[in-house]
DNA sequence: TTTT
DNA sequence: TTTT
């Protein structure tokens, strides 16, 4: 019913563009490490590696401009996701289906502005209303 | 650049809809009541009353639906939106413009059935790639 | 970094209290469903399930409160947990550890009053200091 | 009941250090400048400014490491605090209370690493039970 | 100004 | 493997 997580992570390496078979559809997979907020018993921070995909748009965003160890915060949607194995066995992959991926740091050998980039799934948060919004109607 | 709220609460009072001046693009606008996760120093519950803005579609079914002490959780972006009082003072409203809106508990007098229901801002998370996402592709 | 996951569901079945067998440490573990914010290609709302594990005092509240079925919101932090299982296999669970879990709807056979309740992995957020923020000091 | 947001954003100016008078505590207060998720109609992105509010342990960490235009993440809880003000009307406040703050961009002049830090309101969601966890134990 |  |  109601189902959203905010996760701030470094890719574990560059991910790679797909599309899917039955429609072209592009699709992009890749893991970022997420710190855990506290250390072990031997005084080691340990890392979560969890699974993100992103389709369409934001996949070619993604695979464009992401590369292994780039700095990302990830929204989206925890999903559980079956297929059957080679081995007749079935397999569950649980992984993170982006919203939104924003870039906080800059590639190294970017052209060298400072500020973070944010990528929707869509466009469908602009309201296309910012003509009622700002027209001071208080509602 | 991020900017995501979750809230479950309940209404204050009904929601009324209304409609921009330039437009006609349906907007509602309503309160809730969230508990705050603690006691004051008198033993009391404390809430906190957040305004909430839904638009469009959002806005009829909220509208249409929900009365006052209905209990929902509400999914949006905090937004602090400013207009010129007619007093000539510059405003500030602080509010959640909600994506999703989901009712948690059942209308009184309604059908009386039992499952929450739930509705979006939009159709933008609907992948439509079920066919994609359920035919067993590994990706 | 940050990792923050929020979700609404029911409980497949009821959760049963264990104890870490070096410590006595109560942990609890069960499964929600989260619906889908979209139906399937053949117009079925599908649905994610979800573990969920509580520690501690919060353990103890879900076990003795919920029971397959029960609505209910977690909120937590998503993480990838290794063992190795008999067959000498590395194995991976993806689970939440919940924070705070709140019960949605109420009991069947309950003392009928109606307002959900809200438990705490622990009292951290309380500030304790109520005193200070209700004193009127706009600091 | 459920009150929890994530943003990400610049501080608009150096946090202050003050104390509560009658107890001391520490608290610090900051606005950060969140940038929307689309550009309004003149192609301009505009951004909200939202109160941060740091307590104790946490608003010594940031006011003794933020300043104006840094790049956090926020977590916390949406408060509407009110006051009565000097003209002897009741003012109210929106903030956010934080939990905890991560630093996404480094100090200009500090010993020269990359990786962001992360600090918590409190150590609460520490479990202490890595011992535990982390021992194969599947429970 | 407020909900249960 | 699953809830309503």
């Amino acid at each position: 019913m109601l189902n959203r997580i905010v996760l701030i992570g470094r890719l574990t390496r560059d991910p790679e563009l797909r599309f899917t078979p039955a429609n072209g559809v592009p699709v992009t997979q890749f893991t970022i490490a997420v710190d855990r907020p506290f250390v072990n018993q031997k005084g080691e921070r340990e890392a979560d590696f969890i699974r993100i995909v992103a389709w369409r748009k934001l996949a070619e965003i993604c695979s464009a401009n992401l590369t292994k160890g780039r700095l990302v915060a990830v929204e989206g949607r925890l999903q559980i996701r079956s297929y059957d194995g080679k081995d007749g066995q079935r397999k569950y992959v649980t992984e993170v289906v982006a919203d939104t991926v924003q870039f906080l740091d800059k590639a190294k050998s970017g052209p060298n502005d400072d500020s973070p980039d944010n990528f929707d799934a869509d466009f469908s948060f602009d309201p296309g209303l910012d003509d009622i919004e700002g027209d001071g109607v208080p509602f």
